[in-house]
DNA sequence: CTAGGGTTAG
């Protein structure tokens, strides 16, 4: 009873977020909290960089004070909250039993206080929290939901959906509610609108697009803000001809266009490097009568300043703060922040300087982030926007402070910002939490970071996935798989998803282990409890293979295809690369044979890693097989890999081959005497040596090589042609010969090599073989003319 | 009411 008591008390003190405003006291009901809190950053003492660090121990003085000070009539104020709001509990329970009658009486005396009814509509979710809604929505007879609107539906899931970052369980109340919606009526576009936003915030495309299809299929038109949220969704992930697409479509259907629509396609000209595209877009808005605001001139100006590399292609950037400010629009912290960012990235210190400067003329304050962007971080930061600009940062500027401090080992100004934070009143969200609970994981204290964890459950604020995983992933660290596993527990009760993205975390962590029984442990858990991607089972499959065992890698196949999981190129490439890495080259050369016979087709990346790992005299043979098919497969290899194959030859001393290369890369259309050059400048005395002082080959020498190398903007630009010339040489040469050849692959390594021709004689070839077709054609021909003859 | 900007933080 407690429990749900306390259960209730939680969902009556949501978080507010206290923007802007300078309390004097810590805020009441986290007192506990705060000394854990203080207590681990205190010692998060990891090696600390901070100024404070030398006056660490008055700080530490001065902190005990201020805790000492406070600690007795903060808990008295707590126990007083606590006591009012059990009693608006009861008040709560006492409307809930019995609605109808209740709202009728207190609808005209106590008007809109609780907002128990009104005229308009049966049910008043106003001011009220996610939770109350829910315990109110429950509590209703059928009878009375009967009587409810479609509009009063949909008011219900807008106020869940936005408690959806607080709680992930509003999800399922929103699927419930969207039941009972089908079940009593018919939900109308602002239904599907809201549950497709929902499938937004929890970056779900897919749960989107089948609520985009079904009310397609319910005769349910879309509208703008459907299109939006389709649009805005897919430019999320990059897919910027798609969101176009919809944009047509929205066109064709003659469904409004608004600044938002318009937003979110300028901002996807920024994944398609087109800043035409974007005026081009800006035009036809304006065209359209829409009148641009704030937003779309960031968005023009951001497109503008992430294409631009120089002051000349950023200068349309400046014009578009030029013209939002004649036409009364005032530049925001982020119009000046894009471009004191693309300065930064430009090397343009003084300009970026300049304007921040501006941005202060203009009577704009800086925040955390355009603070960064000048290179003030921190307590440093900090102080300067508290001192500086007279401005008390927002909970997100505190958080974004601590995480800069403790990114730079600073952990006592990590500690110190936390105690302003908390001393002008802020109280820490999730975020804050989950910064510190990553820094004690980082630094290998699970327990420091567990003890937070159980600060937050006091404080009642409800750990989200990215929590979880981070402790999980701790666990597995530390090899505590019970312990980690206690933890999935309780976060699939508390209704936090066990995602994808967390899986594929905990399968990598418990990867790094040298014990293999480790993973096998860890996902045959998982396996019981969750169901793991493809990607899941081929990161197994990639530690497996390091471990060289063949029957094991052949068993998680197996479970794999029982999963219903596609065999296909990366499921190899994982075993592959696998193998490489543990260095069992011919159970690597193995699972590229069995790839190979399902005619899978390796890319660059795959025969580039085998083709390194084999880059020793011993397994010269191998290599010039795989040498040959980058050519049979048609994949262009690059410098690197041309420069250990020749180095190999030099390392063996086989002139021959070391022509042949030579010859096919000519062939190609490329200038050899460069890679000549390289060659004769790698000292293969000085790789002797370092070889037998244990060092990895010539590896070094080559990638030396390839840094050190300058090229002029000309020679540049040559190169680049002569590879594009190069790759559609080969390409022709692929096609026509050597994926012909490919049942020729199989065959031994010996055999493989000597199979090589290179191209030239491959052309001569291809056109004797040809002219030699065409007249077997022609012969052909006048035999079926026969045979139809004589039919 | 439901959707947009700085890949602000984890």
């Amino acid at each position: 009873m407690i429990r749900i008591i306390n259960d209730r008390i939680s969902h009556l003190r949501p978080l507010k977020k206290q923007k802007f405003s300078r309390l004097p006291l810590i805020a009441p009901g986290s007192t506990i909290v705060h000394q854990q809190q203080l207590k681990a950053l205190e010692s998060l003492d990891y090696g600390d960089d901070s100024i404070l660090s030398r006056e660490k121990e008055n700080k530490i003085e001065e902190k005990q004070q201020l805790l000492d000070h406070v600690d007795d009539p903060i808990l008295k104020g707590e126990k007083e909250n606590k006591i009012d709001e059990i009693e608006v509990i009861h008040q709560h329970f006492d409307y809930v039993d019995d609605p109808i009658p209740k709202g009728e009486e207190m609808g005209g005396e106590k008007g809109g206080e609780k907002g128990e009814k009104s005229e308009k509509s049966l049910i008043d979710v106003e001011n009220k929290t996610g939770e109350e809604v829910w315990i109110h929505y429950k509590s209703l007879s059928n009878k009375f939901k009967d009587k409810l609107q479609i509009k009063d539906f949909n008011k219900i899931l807008g106020i869940f959906l936005r408690n959806l970052s607080i709680d992930p369980v509003f999800h399922d109340r929103m699927l419930t509610i969207l039941d009972e919606i089908n079940y009593r009526m018919k939900p109308d576009e602002s239904t599907y609108n809201t549950m497709m936003s929902m499938s937004l915030q929890r970056k779900n495309l897919e749960e989107m697009k089948y609520y985009f299809d079904i009310m397609q299929d319910q005769k349910i038109q879309p509208n703008t803000i459907t299109y939006n949220v389709m649009i805005t969704a897919i430019v999320r992930i990059g897919k910027a001809a798609q969101a176009f697409a919809l944009y047509d479509d929205m066109r064709k259907k003659g469904i409004e266009r608004n600044q938002k629509t318009f937003t979110m396609l300028i901002q996807a000209c920024v994944k398609t490097r087109d800043v035409k595209q974007a005026k081009s877009l800006y035009n036809d808005m304006l065209r359209e009568g829409i009148i641009p605001d704030v937003i779309i001139y960031n968005t023009l100006i951001n497109v503008t300043a992430r294409n631009a590399t120089n002051l000349k292609e950023l200068e349309p950037a400046f014009n578009f703060v030029e013209e939002m400010k004649q036409k009364g629009i005032t530049p925001i912290t982020s119009t000046y922040s894009i471009l004191v960012k693309s300065l930064i990235e430009m090397g343009k210190r003084t300009e970026a300087l300049q304007i921040f400067n501006q941005m202060e003329k203009d009577g704009c304050k800086p925040d955390a982030l355009i603070l960064e962007g000048i290179g003030l971080t921190g307590l440093k930061s900090l102080i300067k926007m508290r001192d500086t600009y007279n401005i008390t940062p927002s909970n997100e500027d505190y958080n974004t402070f601590i995480n800069q401090a403790i990114r730079e080992s600073k952990f006592n100004d990590a500690a110190e910002i936390l105690r302003i934070m908390l001393q002008n009143g802020f109280q820490p969200d999730v975020s804050t939490y989950s910064i510190i609970i990553n820094a004690h994981i980082k630094n290998n204290d699970i327990s420091k970071a567990m003890q937070l964890y159980n600060a937050m459950k006091i404080d009642n604020i409800k750990s989200d996935s990215y929590i979880f995983s981070a402790l999980i992933i701790g666990y597995v660290m530390k090899k505590e798989i019970d312990q980690a596993f206690k933890l999935i527990d309780e976060m699939l009760n508390s209704h936090v998803e066990l995602n994808n993205r967390t899986i594929n975390r905990i399968i990598d962590t418990a990867s790094e282990h040298q014990d293999i029984n480790i993973i096998q442990k860890v996902f045959d858990r998982l396996l019981r409890m969750t169901n793991p991607d493809k990607v899941a089972f081929e990161r197994v499959l990639w530690r497996v293979a390091q471990s060289g065992q063949l029957t094991m890698v052949e068993n998680y196949l197996i479970l794999m295809e029982k999963y219903n999981h596609k065999i296909d190129f990366d499921t190899y490439k994982s075993i592959i690369t696998g193998s490489c890495k543990g260095l069992y080259l011919s159970e690597g050369l193995y699972w590229y044979q069995r790839m190979i016979n399902l005619k899978l087709r390796p890319n660059h990346l795959l025969l580039s890693t085998l083709l390194r790992c084999h880059a020793e005299p011993k397994y010269s043979n191998k290599m010039f097989v795989l040498w040959n098919d980058f050519h049979y497969f048609g994949i262009l290899p690059d410098d690197e890999d041309i420069m250990f194959v020749l180095l190999i030859c030099r390392e063996i001393g086989s002139w021959q081959m070391e022509n042949r290369i030579l010859r096919q890369l000519k062939d190609l259309g490329y200038n050899t005497d460069t890679y000549k050059t390289a060659l004769d400048a790698i000292d293969l005395q000085k790789i002797g040596i370092e070889k037998i002082q244990g060092l990895k080959l010539n590896t070094g020498a080559i990638e030396l090589w390839i840094k050190q190398r300058k090229m002029s903007i000309n020679a540049y630009k040559k190169r680049e042609i002569e590879i594009k010339n190069a790759k559609e040489n080969l390409q022709k040469w692929a096609n026509k010969v050597g994926i012909r050849n490919e049942a020729k692959l199989d065959t031994s390594a010996k055999k493989r090599v000597n199979q090589w021709l290179p191209y030239s004689e491959m052309v001569k070839l291809r056109k004797k073989k040809e002219e030699e077709a065409a007249t077997a054609t022609a012969t052909v021909q006048d035999n079926t003319n026969l045979n139809i003859n004589t039919k």
